[in-house]
RNA sequence: GGCGCCAUCGUCUAGCGGCCCAGGACGUCGCCCUCUCAAGGCGAAGAUCGCGGGUUCGAAUCCCGCUGGCGCUACCA
């Protein structure tokens, strides 16, 4: 184990989305570990899934992490000694290390098909057998190799755990954790198109930036015994692991966008203070002492203790972090107070969207503010009057309702997208286009009159567009 | 299904063998303050400490079993 070397701990999210609160949650306590133990806070992006990447993502999340007050030591942007911090940019490493398990027989190459995997899968389901792999290309001859090769057959490079045997591992929180090999399948380390697949990312990178301790979410718990094969087949050291509980949503099940929102852009655009969501965070598995309710971070730097953290999940009580976050907007000198306002609710760029959608329709001044009044609430509640269509019953609008959140929810956020997206939901439904329109205006807006609606969800944005409708299906469904 | 993790009020949690017929916070309810609504103050309801066995003079706290919840079970992370 690595005693007594320097403290180095990371955050790696990937560019696959917009910023989660369950990174931002992570982040936080990784920050908090090196803070009060003289370490380094790295933030590294693994963005070694070309299917699910995201342009934009990436400068989404130094965004985020930045607002939350959480900065890095070591980064992409930042640089540091131990880059590139980006994996796409460090894939000769994960290859030269794999050719080096493969040479010494720990890690294979496997010609199958995704066909043949899914096949074997679903042999597997029916006959009760847990799903791994069959190992049917670790009794490959090197000859049918080379023929495989040769004929430029698509491979992945898999690892070849031993069997039988068992693993064993320290978490820093539970003790001992022991996992039987006949559980642990040969997990796939390089993926046909050349990217590494986390598991071997993330070990070849935790040993090449030295990070002594890995502090990450518990649904990797399952996959560490993997991580620590991998560090075995390498004869590094392994880090610590400090495996932290799971964010929930209020029915208990690992938190989602569908039931809770998660987008760190939207919690700033709905308006709470990075403050108030960092101290919220910070209440969430109790590493504070119990007497303290409200704190910043250099507090939580100070006196968190790891050692504390309750290991049920808690709950992302939204009803809470509102409370705080009116605390914390209370406290506020109505100066700072009118600076965030003019910066968040009123900000210049978002009123200069605005100014050109009501333009048209206006008389007065005064109209602006009432024809673009959704723009500026937390919430609005239209009456079955508003959003129910002409002889369409609840259910099917609330039907529809949901296949829009789906929709809108999968969809880019430009108006070609927007379009495309409410036709198609339209011709799959046999609604005529307008009453899909109609029921996306009065759930966004409130109202059956509004500024363009398109142009209006483009400017409102995604992440409060969603959260409309997931509160306008909560509120719905509840009332029935 | 298999494997793993977890288990105190609706929610976040305190408790780490006697101080607990379990404390605080959010939420809920009531009262006060008050032109309204918030905020604030005061108070109430709310947990047989998931269940069953042990260990012990004594268990929410230790052990075992059960049950339940969650996670993983991808060429996603």
């Amino acid at each position: 184990m690595m005693n007594d070397t320097p403290i180095r701990v990371r955050i790696a999210p990937s560019p696959t989305g917009d910023p989660h609160v369950g990174t931002a949650y992570i982040a936080l306590l990784n920050y908090l570990f090196a803070r009060q133990r003289h370490g380094r806070f790295i933030l590294r992006i693994e963005d070694t899934d070309r299917t699910r990447f995201v342009e934009t993502s990436e400068q989404m999340i130094f965004e985020s992490l930045r607002w939350l007050g959480l900065a890095w030591d070591e980064g992409p942007d930042v640089g540091g000694g131990y880059g590139p911090y980006r994996q796409s940019e460090r894939t000769e490493l994960y290859r030269a290390a794999v050719l080096r398990l493969q040479e010494s027989g720990k890690a294979y190459r496997c010609f199958c098909t995704p066909e043949r995997l899914e096949a074997m899968r679903k042999q597997q389901a029916a006959a009760k057998q847990p799903p791994r792999y069959d190992r049917t290309c670790l009794q490959l001859s090197p000859a049918q190799v080379s023929e495989n090769l040769a004929r430029q057959v698509p491979f992945v490079v898999r690892m070849a755990v031993p069997q039988p045997g068992e693993t064993t591992f320290r978490d820093e929180l539970r003790g001992e954790i022991r996992f039987d090999h006949a559980n642990v399948d040969d997990q796939v380390l390089l993926k046909s198109d050349g990217y590494p697949t986390y598991h071997l990312a993330n070990v070849v990178d935790d040993h090449a930036m030295e990070i002594s301790d890995v502090i990450r979410a518990e649904e990797w718990i399952s996959s560490t015994p993997k991580h620590v094969l991998l560090y075995q087949a390498f004869g590094w050291p392994a880090p610590r692991f400090w495996h932290m509980p799971l964010l929930r949503n209020p029915d208990k099940s690992k938190i989602s966008k569908r039931k809770n929102p998660v987008s760190l852009i939207y919690y700033r655009q709905a308006g709470f203070l990075p403050a108030a969501l960092i101290n919220f965070l910070g209440l969430l598995g109790g590493g504070m002492p119990a007497d303290l309710e409200q704190f910043n971070l250099a507090e939580m730097a100070e006196k968190f203790q790891f050692e504390r953290i309750s290991l049920g999940g808690p709950v992302f009580d939204l009803e809470k972090l509102r409370w705080l976050n009116g605390v914390y907007l209370r406290a506020l000198p109505p100066e700072t107070l009118l600076g965030e306002l003019r910066e968040n609710v009123f900000g210049e760029s978002y009123l200069r969207q605005i100014v050109p959608l009501v333009q048209e329709r206006i008389e007065t001044l005064a109209q602006a503010a009432d024809l673009a009044d959704f723009f500026f609430r937390d919430e609005v509640a239209p009456p079955p009057e508003v959003y129910l269509p002409k002889k369409r019953s609840k259910e099917e609008t609330l039907k529809m309702s949901s296949e829009l959140l789906a929709g809108l929810e999968a969809s880019d956020w430009t108006h070609p997208a927007l379009e495309k997206t409410l036709r198609d939901l339209a011709e799959q439904s046999g609604w005529p286009a307008k009453e899909v329109f109609m029921l996306f205006r009065a759930i966004l807006t409130g109202k059956t009159a509004s500024p363009p609606l398109l142009e209006s969800a483009l400017v409102f944005g995604k992440a409060r567009t969603l959260d409309r409708l997931r509160r306008f299906l909560e509120r719905e469904k509840a009332r029935k």
